[in-house]
DNA sequence: GATGAATGAGCATTCATTCAT
DNA sequence: TATGAATGAATGCTCATTCAT
């Protein structure tokens, strides 16, 4: 897949698809809804991306390759710290993107349709996570603040997980968040699992966290 | 909701529904898709269930409870036991049934169209093991096992996402599991997520593990 | 056709079915409708008549068969008559046969898909009316009492045409009728279209009508 | 309702639609049988109308406004007449415009379906008929033409009514048409039924008529 | 580039009917 | 004789896409 510009009117598109598929789902998302939503005619989509499933290609390449740059980026901003502090900042990091596109994120691995370089690109995130937590742990293992060395695959694997199982559950998680309203659930919600996660993470590292 | 003893045809009907729907979505799964691999006729779907909608509810209906009795049947077996053995325990049975229903409770969260009362039948079973755990973390702590006291709705959290996301994302996870084959992904994975969680949840109780 | 003698669960079958399909027309009124509610099986109404259609031509015969021979026997009680009675006579009993299979008589003519010897039948009622009406017409311009002898189909056709086009155009009829309520406007509509025709057609026997 | 300009295109479908409709009933006319019928693709009618419904919808309006727009136009031609003449002008009008689209009114007071402004068009028509004929009536009295004065909505009811009984009892009607072929039954009809009605509807008003 | 009319494949569902019992 | 499960054809409709302009 050739890396693309988008036009304005694409990204408004891109834009507006994004938000309806995370809402009813690819399928239930038709053509004409995203179309008449964004103000164009029924053809573009077809017309613009070829059809609508190579756009869904196009909107992942938009949002997962800008959550790639924008982590590598955030990832020269930690780089001087103490392994404690970056183990920190990275796990909200996470969090926090996952929230901030939890429309997005959350049915990526879901819907399969969607062509396999596409999971590539999301792949690559998840390699990109993996090298970074192994960095840091090796740096707290060495500075000794960290007194286990869990493995980073599976402490990724806890952040992404339990961060969407939040996401998705909001019926369930909201009984635990007593001052939570329909408004402001996913902040509450961003709060306590970065919480959870902070502590658990800790703990598996053998770092005395003291928040 | 009336609860249905299902003939053998029906369950067919539900066994291939449950995995195609697993597989490729609610609605990119046709009817006559679930009909043609079942071998039965186009029809049998409104005819057996009323609508394809409605054979969706019987499926939650026919996982879910199921789910819960069995959980309910397995925590009598378990209830002499010392709290550190009935946690590991607990962590293995819950991260197993999600394993053997595997295609089914990855999408119970994502579909929407879904009817509330079976959302409501998955927050129980929920919540069931919440305080399952609750129990278990308090014996530990009065038996002094247990040092630390976490929230046992973010243990639950931390087991379901993390499990779910590994059967989600394959392609990420083997990366990890040198021996894993096509074929015995799922089980590889499992073997690995256990002990993550074990190690994890165990972790944030204070409890040194020796597995 | 062989003329058939039915059991009393034939009959009961073919009085729902006429009030159904007269309510909701022949083909909004599903085989599956008439047997929940006649309370037989789904299966009998091919058993016993072989289709809906041979069904519907059992209807027919049924009903229109008894009007003619319920007609015969009308007939010959007015036959020593005058005939300005013999007139009025018919009229009230045509229409008020009319009214009493209202939910009948008004589809005859309407749906096409039966078959022709049922037309035929039919037809024979309307022939058989032709002629009396001859009969008295004749009986009266010989005595007198009719100085005019307008062709009996054309005043069959009045008859006919008239009374179904008030009993089909309920909402227009009854804004002429003051005192019809929603439970009697068929007895009302009765009384003032056999006023009505009674008057139209001895206006045009040229008969001086004292009712 | 918002009023409608059709293409010429729809207006085909509204024209094969209603003579299928007219022919074989509304459920009995399936949208394949029209498109296939008017050469267009299935998706067609609801492309253009939304449903088939909505179809059946437009198509009253297009033929029961129309009605009533050349019933208005007519009754001004025929304004400044005498009341003899205005009466035999309105009953060859009439019975004249419901063989014109004697498919269309055939079927208008028999479907359920069809939403209720439409037979409220259908009214407004008639109470237009009734009250064009009441003045009719009143100046025939005035001028001393007519000497009987009878209700108008019974003159409509035998006109509409007698027409729409001979348009739709062809194999009875035509016993008493021994010039009428296949081909002119309905021209034929037209002529008998005007005919009749003229001397009917004369001989109730107590007018001497000479054809 | 951009439109909107038009297409044909696919959808879930309902139907009258048949078949095994 | 009677059942109800099962069938296959047909239904109205929606869909992503194409085509003429």
């Amino acid at each position: 897949m050739v890396k693309k510009k988008f036009t304005d009117k694409q990204k408004k598109i891109l834009d507006v698809a994004e938000e309806l598929i995370a809402t009813k789902g690819f399928d239930a998302t038709s053509v004409r809804d995203i179309c008449s939503k964004a103000g164009i005619n029924v053809a573009m989509i077809s017309y613009y991306f070829g059809s609508k499933e190579k756009m869904m290609t196009f909107l992942y390449q938009y949002r997962v390759q800008r959550s790639k740059e924008s982590f590598s980026e955030f990832a020269e901003t930690i780089k001087e710290g103490k392994a404690e502090m970056q183990m920190k900042e990275i796990i909200n990091y996470i969090v926090g993107l996952l929230f901030k596109y939890n429309y997005f994120h959350g049915f990526v691995t879901q819907e399969i349709r969607v062509n396999d370089f596409i999971k590539d690109d999301l792949l690559d995130f998840y390699k990109i996570c993996v090298s970074r937590l192994e960095e840091i742990i090796k740096k707290g293992i060495i500075s000794g603040v960290f007194t286990n060395a869990p493995k980073s695959e599976d402490i990724l694997t806890n952040i992404i997980g339990s961060t969407l199982f939040v996401i998705r559950n909001k019926n369930f998680y909201e009984l635990y968040l007593p001052s939570a309203t329909e408004a402001n659930y996913l902040s509450e919600a961003e709060k306590k699992v970065k919480s959870n996660l902070l502590q658990t993470t800790f703990a598996l590292l053998g770092f005395e966290l003291y928040v």
